[in-house]
DNA sequence: CGCCTGGTTGAGGTGCGTCAACATGGGTGG
DNA sequence: CCACCCATGTTGACGCACCTCAACCAGGCG
């Protein structure tokens, strides 16, 4: 299995773990778990496609599309706790359920397997955070350039992509409506950027790039430079508000 | 010390973690750390206040604001990778602040240790998860409606509260500018908000609490019900887009 | 063919940001 | 003590981004 998560697990814990799990095929459109349920089971997709949506006073967004191979709910299976999100397959999906009990009772008696645990939901927060920063601060047509630039980049670094799901879900995901996101393209085209049907070819202009503006501190497609002893190289020109001293640490 | 983390760890675990850590007063204003800084810290907030800021072509938001006990940069140890974001103080502060070598060395032989420390970070995505879909799902009096829900429930079911920092860092959090949080304060003074400087009155009437629609999917403060065996009660109203037929789980 | 869904386009309204003016209060220095 | 300054907060005028509602179009399918 491609997962990090089982990638150095003993054969040994790993059998423990698949006591009491189901390997399950589910159509398109069907709802997995609603928000506030209870959460019994961690949840890994191996294919197909599904969406994590949050519901508030006859409003609905759009959290997370996840592709294979990713898991959901492990927070609140390592928690014992209660989904906070609705999850809903968009597409025949293949999914592999492990009970949550088993898992705390491996985490607990396998520190190794426990620590990939760890790095999964680290990963997951990584994921979170950058989310909200590129909600907060970005404006619609800058999430959606982004957004094209890291398609871009998983399809294999080419120009030309085509839309993994319907403009209606990728709006609510980039936290639009279908028109504004319709509009959205429409701005983009005066930096190069077309569209027809799902296919959407960039022009990676200099201009295009200033408007997007990629981070590593934002897009998760975009790595880290290498983690050495030395120093990391700053980015994004002349810092807004250097008010405060840097302060050395020291006892 | 109050902090879970530590609360069933061995003495010989915890000195063992405690190598290397420093026990550091700050003053206020000062920069712990920017935005893609390799970390090396698991910092502890004992005293005082810290502000977790991101920014991006000039625009700067708060992602949270911290108070004591709570730990910061757990993600980005546990990945021995890069801070997401900016940490401030905002006023004198007391910080722990332990090696993170130690801290993935320890995680790696104590799996107790392992699974609080797990804890501890599903409980922060947890946290991270409700703060977007507050932001995506509410408008800007809609999250300030519920800020002072919460904030009236931490400080002990009163209905006057003292609001804990400036307004300007309090407008920043709920995703909005000075001048629109002071507006929002107007727009609730409709439902019997007072504001004098920081002192803020909120009357609980049925219509403020119709328009704030606190929950315990979004907003931290509010349990969940136990976890029984049974079923959980669905809360507000009918679902809006009941389409996908439930699927009963089963091999 | 006719229907339905998803996407686009247009008109109009609203929430929120921007810019500016002004009030307030704490801190400093004369 | 007051004069002054600066940071914070408030208020108003204005513009832009985005949402809402509606009409319209295209493709898929019975």
């Amino acid at each position: 299995m491609a997962l990090p998560l089982f990638a150095g697990v003993s054969p040994r814990t790993l059998r423990e773990l698949f006591v009491g799990a189901f390997l399950q095929r589910f159509p398109g459109g069907t709802t997995l778990l609603l928000e506030g349920d209870p959460v019994d089971f961690l949840y890994v997709l191996l294919e197909g496609m599904v969406e994590l949506q949050g519901a508030w006073k006859h409003r609905e967004t759009t959290l997370a599309v996840l592709q294979p191979v990713s898991t959901f709910n492990l927070a609140a299976v390592v928690l014992d706790s209660h989904a906070l999100a609705t999850a809903r397959t968009i597409e025949r999906s293949e999914i592999l359920m492990l009970p949550g009990e088993a898992l705390r009772r491996t985490m607990k008696a396998d520190a190794e397997f426990g620590f990939a645990v760890t790095e999964e939901l680290a990963a997951t927060l990584n994921g979170v955070v950058r989310s909200t920063k590129n909600q907060k601060l970005r404006g619609g047509a800058e999430r959606l350039a982004n957004y094209l630039l890291a398609q871009c980049q998983r399809q294999g670094g080419v120009d030309k992509i085509c839309l993994p799901y319907e403009k209606r879900l990728l709006s609510s995901l980039l936290g639009m409506t279908p028109e504004t996101l319709s509009r959205a393209f429409v701005t983009l085209s005066r930096f190069g950027v077309e569209v027809k049907g799902p296919e959407v070819t960039v022009s990676r202009s200099p201009a295009f790039e200033r408007f997007a503006r990629p981070t590593s501190l934002i897009d998760n497609h975009l790595a880290f430079p290498p983690r050495l002893t030395g120093k990391v190289e700053r980015e994004q020109g002349p810092q807004p508000l250097p008010a405060a001293p840097r302060l050395e640490r020291n006892g």
